[in-house]
RNA sequence: GGGCGAAUAGCUCAGUUGGUUAGAGCGCCUGCCUUACACGCAGGAUGUCGGGGGUUCGAGUCCCUCUUCGCCCACCA
């Protein structure tokens, strides 16, 4: 058997042809027939996944992300929930469209030039070509997706569920058409929500420009701006109403520079009297908070400056911009004005400012605001019972402290701009026919002709945004508009939906509320936001810093599982994981080891055990298991707790909502990795495994035992770190004795603690408890006094005064069986140790038995060390006992604690005293 | 500008409602190729718990303040 494992675990031998075996098994494939919301008798458990861009490939924030579901999903698996994983990826309007573009400009050609059908055919001649590369990675790290509902936003399926959100949300008034300042990339030729364009620190220049007052020789007023491209559309100049340093000039008109026209001066409480001069400059088209105040005051609206972001008299802008100007990008155009500003005198200063400046979220373009139609989407009344939900605790947001984050988001949301002026994507379902005035018809179907009149109509140009696809997610993808599907009654409201805070706006409020518009549910009674990964210096993963790690390298070189438990164990709550790109054998040490191990562990146990049908340990009289059976199977069963609490509830008590205690428990996935960790290598490794070596050598009646609790507690083990790790556990797990054929860990039962446990069931593992320590002493000593391991005892104490050497020769055969140390071992028996037990019935003994053979004013130096501080503790305790208030105020069994503790110490404390006499003499 | 969070070992982080001698992983040091594992075993070192003040019998934990970082939001002309 042991021939056929080799000492380290080779990851690419056994990953793919696993995942192919549970694949082909069905073990992923959810049956809503068996959810009891539709008569069935398992709970469902239900995740969507974030869905990738169709164009990406994996990365490490993927890797993440879909772990952390993974781990979930198989959890619920293994618990005997009816699991759905749905997958999918998003066809990302713009950031497809981007790629295509580059394609294009690359052939020296232009979205343009191709037209708009050709392009899209194009892009969909793409995406079904290289598209979805990132699902099929995603089985490289073991993610346990239901394959046969992959989904993808702009599917035939899918875009109905857009069009039945579209068309429902217009007739209920919630859709509008809005005529307004939007954020508008000039570089993808398209406008953005609020929250695609992000702010950007920068450094700019705050340039300080006169504006001569009509009719007053000399004077000016002095503008402040960042901006002064914008300066031929202003419209006016604004102060404060209650400024009393323009209280005179409002009404009264300036010369607007270069452009050389009349603008009124106007009072509008928008202007802040302490920022700069007091005086702005109003340039309605090319600033949203200018356009309030140009539609407060029925101002013109001139665009000066095109989609493409040059200087040019748009709409309503003849005369304001001079010829030179005209064609000239708009930050050349800045150096133009900023100059010809000088050259007559009316640049006053500049002086650096720094503020943010909106970026394009895809290309990274600085944004322009532009004024524009766009359909809306009204958010308030949508946001409404989503704000409820996480208020009263039907959703939960974990960790905590995004609630308020979102609350704050929800309490001001503002409207959602969806239109894009993209090729790629859901199009509009307005139809406009010109003949009968253009009214806008909002469809389900496609419109040919107009109703009315019959003539030829035109379908609205823009698409939606992205978002608008994605935002139906959890309801589109189980077959949402359709409310008879058998997957939205089995499977909707979803679980937990994992991501990263990043898309908490985007994506998963807005999610949140059109789960209660549409279906009149929450989508998912939880959200998991984990973090980033970053590199050593703390910045985030990207292509652009070429910082990143391909997750199939790590695959790759240490396997699936290494990629998993290292991030998974490296993940606190919510915090994020460092890992060094360049140096990924560090990095994913963790994980690979812990396989290593597993794997050591596994053949030790194979080689060991033999195929032969192992015993149940229920079936064991309990009299036949030894003190080192009682203490794992207890270990066991705290192990499994530990585990259980890490991850918490699957869902609310009540089915609801979270009560608040359930609130901020649970998911600690590292913690859960961490306890199933620690059980494994620390205990079961390190303790059981050695104390049962001579057992099961020994063969007979008690090597059964040893076997049965063996194999008992390692399949437990497996299981409880299956989700984890579920390539080795699998494969380890599929050559237990007694598997048969068809069965998988990934289906196994998730395990369970026993029931009550007998007192001297307990009273056995307390006693192992101590024979653990007092082998933990005496290695301790050995290595303080420098016992060689090769000697022998008795080389090693010659000299010794005869009652150490006798104590030690008895701990000696303890060592000898439980820590490989190469001291000739007794023939006491595994581990049972009597005699190191009646050692500790004195522990005044443990570190005595040697004294013959040290230094003797070493280790008086020491001892009377060890007595100061244990004095000095002593002392502490004592005070504190003596002190009234704390008798009085601290919880009884702090107090208890305490007494007993100090208890211990004084008898410590004399045996001390009794060494140090004994051996030093004073 | 507003809000939130963080600061604990060299690094990444745990530290439950205040109550033992503050922990883990990685790294580091020492010794070991011990018949499952050197990707391992055994042992070890390392902390003015960011600074200052306060409350308390008792503070890493609660309060105030300062400093530094991070995140989110914002109509920083």
């Amino acid at each position: 058997m042991q021939s056929e494992l080799p000492p380290q675990y080779d990851p690419a031998a056994h990953e793919p042809e696993i995942y192919q075996r549970w694949k082909s098994a069905g073990i992923f494939t959810a049956h809503a027939d068996r959810s009891e919301r539709v008569g069935g008798d398992r709970t469902p458990f239900t995740m969507v996944i974030p869905p990738p861009n169709v164009t990406a490939v994996l990365h490490m924030g993927h890797g993440l992300n879909d772990t952390v579901q993974d781990v979930l999903v198989r959890w619920r698996r293994m618990a005997g929930d009816e699991t759905l994983w749905v997958p999918g990826t998003d066809h990302a309007g713009i950031a497809t469209q981007n790629v295509i573009e580059k394609q294009l400009t690359a052939e020296g050609s232009t979205r343009f030039d191709l037209g708009r059908a050709a392009f899209v055919q194009r892009t969909e001649r793409f995406v079904s070509d290289t598209g979805g590369v990132i699902l099929e990675q995603l089985a490289a790290i073991g993610a346990s997706c239901d394959w046969t509902r992959t989904a993808y936003t702009l599917s035939p399926e899918l875009s109905r569920a857009v069009r039945e959100a579209f068309v429902r949300l217009y007739q209920d008034g919630l859709i509008y058409k809005g005529h307004r300042v939007i954020h508008w990339c000039p570089r993808c030729l398209t406008s953005l929500s609020d929250e695609e364009a992000e702010f950007e620190e920068s450094a700019g220049k705050l340039y300080h420009i006169a504006y001569p007052v009509v009719g007053e020789e000399g004077r000016t007023l002095i503008v402040a701006t960042t901006r002064p491209e914008t300066m031929l559309g202003d419209v006016a100049l604004a102060v404060h109403p209650g400024d009393e340093r323009y209280a005179g000039m409002v009404g009264k008109r300036v010369f607007l520079p270069i452009a050389n026209i009349e603008i009124p001066v106007i009072a509008d409480e928008y202007v802040d009297p302490s920022f700069g001069t007091g005086v702005v400059k109003i340039t309605p088209a090319h600033d949203a908070n200018d356009f309030e105040v140009g539609l407060r005051h029925s101002l013109a609206m001139p665009v000066v400056i095109d989609a493409t972001a040059h200087m040019a008299e748009v709409t309503d802008a003849s005369g304001r911009v001079p010829a030179e100007l005209r064609g000239v990008d708009r930050f050349a155009a800045r150096d133009r004005i900023v100059e010809m500003l000088k050259e007559s005198g009316l640049l006053v200063k500049v002086e650096p400012h720094q503020h943010s400046v909106r970026h394009c979220y895809r290309c990274g373009t600085v944004v322009e605001p532009r004024l524009s139609d766009q359909w809306f989407v009204k958010m308030a009344p949508l946001a409404k019972p989503a704000l409820q939900a996480v208020r009263d605790g039907t959703i939960r947001l974990v960790p905590e402290r995004w609630e308020g984050v979102y609350v704050h988001w929800m309490e001001n949301i503002r409207d959602w701009n969806i239109s894009r002026q993209l090729w790629w994507g859901h199009r509009i379902p307005v139809w406009y026919c010109d003949a009968c005035g253009g009214e806008p018809m909002v469809s389900r179907e496609d419109i040919t002709e107009c109703p009315k009149c019959g003539g030829a109509v035109r379908q609205d140009e823009d698409v939606l945004d992205t978002w608008f696809s994605s935002w139906l997610w959890p309801l589109s993808t189980l077959g949402w508009p359709n409310e008879d599907s058998a997957d939205l009654r089995a499977f909707y409201p979803t679980d937990v939906l994992v991501t990263a805070p990043e898309i908490l706006f985007f994506w998963v409020a807005r999610m949140i509320m059109s789960g209660y518009y549409f279906a009149g549910r929450a989508p998912f009674h939880t959200v998991l936001l984990h973090g980033t990964v970053r590199d050593m210096e703390h910045r985030k993963m990207s292509k652009s810093l070429g910082n990143g790690i391909d997750p199939l390298d790590v695959v790759r070189l240490y396997g699936a599982d290494a990629l998993r438990f290292t991030v998974i164990s490296g993940m606190g709550l919510g915090t994020d994981v460092m890992l060094d790109p360049s140096n990924l054998e560090q990095s994913f040490a963790p994980g690979r080891n812990f396989a290593t191990k597993l794997w050591n562990i596994g053949r030790f146990l194979l080689s060991n055990i033999g195929d032969a049908k192992v015993a149940s340990v229920a079936d064991i009289a309990p009299d036949r298991l030894l003190r080192a059976d009682q203490w794992i199977l207890e270990r066991l069963d705290q192990a499994i707790a530990e585990c259980d609490a890490a991850l918490g509830r699957a869902r609310p008590a009540d089915g609801e909502r979270w009560r608040s205690e359930e609130l901020h428990a649970g998911l600690r996935l590292n913690d859960y990795a961490e306890s199933a960790r620690r059980f494994v290598w620390n205990e079961v490794a390190d303790w059981y495994v050695e104390s049962v070596k001579p057992r099961m050598s020994g063969g007979g009646s008690d090597g059964e035992v040893a076997r049965a609790v063996l194999a008992h507690v390692f399949d437990s083990a497996l299981r409880l770190l299956h989700p984890v790790v579920p390539f080795i556990t699998e494969t380890l797990w599929q050559r237990l004795p007694g598997r048969e054929e068809g069965e998988f860990l990934a289906r196994a039962e998730w395990p369970r603690r026993r029931g009550d446990v007998a007192d001297d069931t307990r009273g056995a593992a307390a006693d192992f408890e101590l024979v653990r320590e007092a082998v933990v002493g005496i290695r301790q000593a050995r290595a303080e006094y420098d016992v060689p391991p090769g000697k022998t005892v008795d080389a090693v104490l010659s000299g010794a005064t005869p009652r150490s050497r006798d104590v030690f020769a008895q701990e000696a055969a303890v060592i000898g069986q439980m820590a490989r140390a190469r001291v000739e071992a007794g023939a006491e028996k595994s581990g049972e140790g009597a005699a190191v037990h009646s050692l500790l019935s004195d522990g005044s003994q443990l570190t005595v038995p040697l004294a013959g053979v040290v230094d003797l004013e070493k280790e008086c130096a020491r001892l009377g060390g060890e007595l100061e501080r244990l004095e000095a503790q002593l002392d502490g305790l004592a005070a504190r006992l003596a002190n009234e208030k704390f008798v009085t105020r601290a919880k009884p069994e702090v107090v208890e604690a305490e007494r007993r503790k100090h208890e211990e110490w004084t008898v410590r404390r004399e045996q001390l005293r009794g060494r140090v006499k004994a051996l030093c003499g004073a």
